[in-house]
DNA sequence: GCCGTTTTCGGCCCGACTGTTTTCAGTCG
């Protein structure tokens, strides 16, 4: 699958193009094809030969030729064209923080400047001072640019940008004048990773908010605190702004700072269309404001339904809004069990009771422990036998806790091995109520091989689901080489549900592929792999990550009473 | 380069901040 190398050819087009000082509509369009392509899930190739590339949003003429050229002959010409103009090294400089296409631009044609390295030297050096529009000040805020970018810019994980945000939301909720306080911005979008934290907060009194937030005490070093705006870092290195706008632009502002940019960009070419102007300020006519005060007042004007921060990505949601079609979104509080986690009979932290217990508190009705399977000596999985015994004790722990109102499902996270083979005989499955199997070795091979063994596992009519069905661990591991379609396919042809894995590095399947997966017409399952009770609160984020992906209660399959959703695994089982 | 209940040509999101400037360019979100 050709996608990822064309989106980011396109990226490298637009960036050149930038740096040449090509129009920046131009440019921006390149951007947003870049943006469409990296995010499909079907095969580019296939689109073409369809001859559906020019139905996709943002692709014309030009580029679909020029993906149906790279798809061809393996190169783009026009690129091929741009990168000889430009020094690759130029094009990396412009992802300095504070460095944009015009300086780079100029250090590479004013001072020789042609790669990071280079850059680095001349700072050195001070070569670059007294070139046109360069003092001291901008090539020291270049310096530290060049500093943040050489330490690997790494974004966060949301499940540990969340619980602080929340936190400090919640301290300057409390504060004297203050209406409310959200965290915005990706975070608000429950993107999988964060860049920075922004936290807007309604209120007249700017300047004792900002002095406020700094003198909290995860606080570790204050940055910036203006009247409105304050900047920190906080204990765990993240850094913090908090912003301050008046009750009657807060909606606009939170609309604003939540973004994404693309969806902004959609909604303020909607205002522009009704002769209207949006800003963080409001929604203007002329001078005079006619909405500010909240997101659904300014979405009412445009004619838009309210749109949950999850699908704010300008993934079609604007048109969906416009049609009064926006999706009913799972919730949190429609999940009513957690169907992977484990033990201490394998690799787990805790007894089934202690796991058990914490179900119980989170409010669910049954759950069901999937620990490991025998070849996964190193996680101590479990053989025919000891899932026998475990069996005995689930059914001694469901006579003591729970009666009619809990229940603990015995199941199983079996391996899949080579060929697909499951690492459990069938009839050890067929004594289980619940069988999830994955994948947790010969992750790098080929795509026609790892497929084969995911889609031959979902063949195998014990098989319920598919945990982390892609094997990406975020900013770890690159997915399997997995044919996604085909998975989805396959699911589809034998019912197998596919999982939306909760655990913060894993959100596996992603927002995208979940979409697709929902589209497609597949059920999902959303599980928290926990090891641990403290981790089963990891729920709500495969939940956001659903979300994203604008699945509904009913694509969820762990939204079922218990009732319903064992009806499901025994349908399963006969074919159906 | 894309796109069309204003348009097949002429638009294309909006403002703040910073630094280097005497009125603005560049960068960012």
């Amino acid at each position: 699958m050709k996608n990822r190398e064309i989106a980011d050819l396109f990226d490298q087009i637009a960036d050149i193009l930038e740096l040449l000082g090509e129009n920046t509509f131009k440019v921006a369009s390149y951007h947003k094809a870049s943006r469409v392509v990296g995010d499909l899930t079907e095969d580019v190739a296939a689109l073409s030969q369809e001859g559906k590339l020019r139905d996709l949003p943002g692709i014309g003429e030009s580029i679909a030729s020029k993906i149906e050229e790279y798809l061809k002959t393996g190169t783009m010409a026009r690129y091929q064209e741009l990168a000889a103009e430009v020094p690759g090294g130029v094009v990396e400089m412009m992802h300095v923080p504070g460095l944009g296409p015009k300086t780079a631009g100029l250090f590479w044609k004013k001072a020789e400047v042609k790669s990071i390295a280079d850059l680095q030297t001349a700072i050195e050096e001070g070569r670059l001072v007294g070139l046109p529009g360069i003092g001291e000040k901008k090539v020291e805020n270049i310096k530290k640019g060049l500093a943040t970018y050489l330490a690997g810019q790494s974004r966060i994980l949301l499940g540990k940008a969340l619980p602080i945000a929340e936190e400090i939301a919640v301290l300057l909720g409390k504060l004297k004048g203050v209406h409310e306080a959200i965290a915005a911005g990706s975070l608000r979008r429950r993107r999988e990773t964060i860049g920075d934290i922004d936290i807007l907060v309604s209120s007249t009194r700017g300047k004792e908010i900002v002095d406020a937030f700094v003198a909290l005490p995860m606080v570790r070093e204050v940055l910036a605190a203006g009247e409105t705006k304050g900047s920190a870092r906080v204990e765990g290195g993240f850094q913090i702004d908090v912003r301050v706008v008046p009750p009657e632009s807060f909606g606009a502002a939170l609309l604003y700072f939540t973004g994404s940019k693309a969806h902004n960009i959609r909604v303020r070419e909607l205002a522009i269309a009704k002769k209207l102007k949006l800003n963080e300020y409001g929604l203007f006519r002329g001078e005079k404001p006619v909405a500010g005060k909240t997101e659904q007042e300014v979405y009412d004007v445009l004619g838009l339904a309210w749109m949950p921060p999850e699908i704010r990505e300008d993934r079609g949601e604007v048109d969906a809004a416009l049609a009064g079609q926006i999706p009913e979104l799972v919730d949190v509080g429609d999940i009513r069990c957690d169907l992977q986690m484990h033990s201490t009979a394998s690799d787990g932290g805790a007894s089934i009771e202690e796991m058990a217990k914490t179900c119980q508190e989170l409010g669910y009705s049954y759950m069901a422990i999937t620990d490991h399977s025998q070849s996964l000596k190193i996680a101590h999985g479990l053989t025919p036998e000891r899932l026998g015994e475990q069996r005995k004790e689930i059914d001694a722990l469901n006579a003591k806790l729970g009666g009619e109102n809990f229940r603990i499902l015995a199941g199983v996270e079996v391996d899949i091995l080579g060929e697909g083979k499951l690492d459990l005989p069938d009839e050890a499955l067929a004594e289980l109520d619940f069988v999830i199997a994955s994948i947790h070795t010969g992750m790098t091979q080929d795509a026609a091989t790892i497929t084969k063994r995911i889609t031959t596992a979902m063949r195998n009519p014990h098989v319920h689901g598919i945990a982390h069905p892609t094997g990406r661990v975020i900013g770890q591991r690159e997915p399997y080489a997995v044919d996604f379609e085909e998975m989805v396919r396959v699911a589809k042809e034998t019912g197998t549900a596919l999982e939306i894995n909760a655990y913060p590095e894993r959100l596996d399947l992603n927002d995208v592929h979940a979409r697709a997966a929902r589209d497609a017409g597949i059920k999902l399952l959303i599980d928290t792999d926990a090891h641990a009770p403290d981790q089963l609160h990891f729920m709500r984020y495969g939940v956001f990550t659903a979300r994203r992906g604008w699945v509904r209660k009913e694509d969820v399959l762990n939204t079922l009473p218990l009732n319903e959703f064992l009806a499901w695994t025994t349908g399963r089982r006969k074919g159906g």
